[in-house]
DNA sequence: ATAGGGTTAG
């Protein structure tokens, strides 16, 4: 493997980046990929859903069963635009097409049109069409709504909002549905923050929100950190506008409080919703009984089971099996058995998700053997897996410390099945990168290229961990600073160990680089790293980047680092900063001695261009209470006619001034 | 005539 070029003392440089032969994820890697055919791993819940939406609509419009126009000639202009939307919907080249019939056709037409390439997920006919749409002046708001919409759903988000803000008709860019619409597309694509910004900033515009923009907003909320308080504030809202809650939003605040461990506050909401006089249905209780697993509280999912019994709900797979996670939570490990064979009973396990239940928290106890031997009873029942249960078991075995177990599992997993996600990828690669094996590590990294998968947070840590083990210090540099180009916040003290190391094998400015990308991406940094990369730099020479260090963080460098930073910045530091960097060590509260001193007007006295430096730093010297010594003052006056003699008098009979006034108050001390 | 919604697994 190539890799193995780069050797362990972290100076052999990598391969060019520009190269045409690298790996386009890990452009640093230097082994060649070639991209290949994107496929996404699995649907999306969100596809289906959409997809379903569409067609439930389309459903509803035959079903209003609206009378035709009687008017012959009115149904020969539709039999026209039909035709017409029939020909750029078939046809395999948009553009003439559209010149030839779009003519005849309305906006109403072409979203018909448009509707058609965002259900078949055609997504650069989508635009091309939307822009002709544009350009034609043939959009109403229906295709602003329906396009964003579509954007959102070909996970383009940052393309959604450039279509929302270059929408200039002030109508049309309030429009609830056009709003909502890109709400919902900033939600669905995980990027809650910006989509309350926007949200805020659509009501300053203009924008009456409806329960439809609470409801998409709610549903950002299960998803994030803090989403439980984002989540009261904007029910507070909706009933400050005298919006009605509803049953379905209630589902979504409970789905919201069991994601962010509020039982309480679900145990509120499930209250207030029956005095409401809604009654609960399979979603609620859902919800609630997940927000009864965080704590493994089967005694009260229990209960709700019973309630739902007697009211007459019917207990479906969801319910039994979020009753399981509640008592694999609970530490139940024979109960939840049970419950598994009751749920093979009904037919309700046939898919591996509460065998992945019950593994999962065996595996978490300890109980990696018996969560094997429910892994082996499962797939001899020919459970269909997605791989969950396979990356389950590898990183127990991993996390149980049986590498070779888990090396086993994941080459099985790559011999029976060619589908790959983000967690089974990054699974695996642990394995490989824990059992030491290189060549699989390769492999594993060649099918995140070679597939639409990016590479996550994870994915990124468990590689520098490696390279890191493997002493490729300057692999795991580069793939350190990828992963922070790529957005991902490293961990500190992966950063502060691949410092320690680069610093070692003389990578000073990748131990820098290293250090740099830590402080911007973190408001506080452990203060030892410092003086730590103090030290690094100055070993490395880099004294103009040391200098900053300590102007930067005085309080929290020790003096004796300060001073070996100065003694080397004295003696080879750029002689223009020689004045600062001692200003900088004086106000961080250092003294400055007398070979400091010494040194610095040593430089300064070799060259006669840096007459005024010599001058500025004698002026300096004692309004600080500092004096040159009498060799210092010697090497001074043997040059004294470069810079005049007279001032050199007058400055050197200041500072014994200074130097008298010190030893008389030592004396009296 | 366009927007939206709740439950389980790595």
């Amino acid at each position: 493997m190539e890799i193995s070029l780069v050797s362990g003392n972290g100076i052999t440089p990598i391969p060019n980046s520009q190269s045409p032969l690298t790996c386009s994820c890990f452009p640093f890697l230097p082994f060649p990929f070639s991209a290949t055919a994107v496929r996404p791993f699995k649907n999306s819940k969100f596809t289906v859903f959409a997809t379903t939406t569409v067609e439930l609509n389309e459903t509803r419009n035959w079903q209003r069963n609206v009378p035709p126009k009687s008017s012959k000639i009115v149904s020969l202009r539709n039999k026209t635009r039909q035709s017409a939307i029939l020909d750029v919907q078939e046809s395999s080249d948009l553009d003439s097409a559209l010149s030839r019939s779009g003519g005849k056709l309305k906006a109403q037409d072409l979203n018909v049109i448009l509707r058609h390439f965002g259900k078949l997920n055609r997504w650069k006919e989508l635009s091309q069409l939307f822009a002709w749409m544009q350009q034609n002046e043939k959009t109403n708001i229906a295709s602003y709504s329906g396009y964003i919409k579509f954007v959102g759903k070909s996970l383009d988000p940052m393309k959604a909002l450039d279509i929302y803000n270059s929408i200039k008709d002030e109508l049309t860019r309030n429009n609830v549905s056009v709003c909502n619409s890109l709400l919902d597309c900033l939600v669905k694509n995980g990027k809650f923050e910006r989509c309350l910004n926007m949200f805020h900033q659509m009501k300053q515009a203009g924008l009456k929100p409806d329960i439809v923009t609470y409801s998409t907003l709610l549903v950002g909320c299960a998803k994030v950190k803090d989403g439980y308080s984002k989540a009261t504030e904007l029910v507070r809202e909706l009933k400050y506008h005298g919006l009605q809650m509803d049953s379905v939003i209630y589902g979504t605040l409970l789905s919201v409080c069991a994601s962010n461990n509020q039982c309480q506050e679900a145990e509120r909401y499930f209250m207030e919703m029956k005095s409401e006089g809604y009654s609960p249905n399979v979603f609620h209780y859902s919800s609630l009984i997940n927000a009864y697993s965080v704590d493994g509280n089967y005694t009260k999912a229990d209960e709700l089971i019973q309630e739902m019994k007697s009211g007459g709900l019917v207990l479906n797979k969801v319910i039994l099996t979020t009753l399981l996670k509640v008592y694999v939570r609970g530490g139940l490990f024979e109960k939840s058995r049970e419950l598994i064979n009751k749920l093979d009973k009904l037919g309700y396990a046939e898919d591996e998700m509460p065998y992945c239940i019950l593994m999962d928290g065996l595996v978490k106890a300890g109980k990696v053997t018996e969560a094997k031997t429910l892994f082996d009873e499962m797939k001899n029942k020919n459970v269909k897996t997605d791989g969950y249960a396979y990356s389950i078991m590898i990183s127990g075995f991993c996390r149980g410390g049986l590498l070779q177990d888990a090396k086993q599992l994941a080459s099985s997993y790559e011999a029976k099945y060619d589908r790959y996600d983000i967690v089974i990828l990054n699974t695996m690669l642990c394995a490989y990168c824990r059992a030491g094996e290189m060549d699989n590590v390769m492999k594993m990294l060649k099918k995140v290229d070679e597939s639409a998968i990016s590479p996550d947070w994870n994915t990124f840590h468990i590689l520098i961990r490696y390279f890191c083990k493997e002493k490729l210090y300057i692999l795991a540099y580069h793939t350190l600073d990828d992963m922070h180009k790529k957005g991902h916040q490293p961990e500190e003290e992966l950063c502060s160990s691949l410092i320690h190391y680069l610093g070692k094998t003389g990578a000073h400015a990748e131990a820098f680089s290293v250090y740099n990308i830590l402080k911007y991406s973190k408001r506080t940094m452990c203060s030892a790293l410092h003086e730590k990369i103090l030290h690094i730099l100055v070993a490395g020479r880099l004294l103009k980047d040391a200098y900053i260090i300590i102007k930067d963080n005085a309080g929290s460098i020790s003096q004796s680092a300060t001073q070996k930073f100065a003694v080397s910045f004295m003696k080879s530091g750029n002689i223009n900063l020689v004045n600062d960097v001692i200003k900088a060590i004086h106000s961080s509260g250092c003294k400055i001695d007398q070979k400091l001193f010494h040194m610095a007007i040593s430089r300064y006295v070799e060259d006669s261009e840096k007459k005024d430096l010599l001058l500025q730093l004698l002026k300096w010297m004692p309004g600080q209470g500092y004096s040159v010594d009498s060799s210092t003052r010697n090497l001074i006056l043997k040059k004294s006619h470069l810079y005049g003699c007279q001032i050199v008098a007058e400055l050197l009979s200041k500072q014994q001034v200074v130097s008298k006034t010190k030893s008389r108050q030592t004396r009296t001390k």
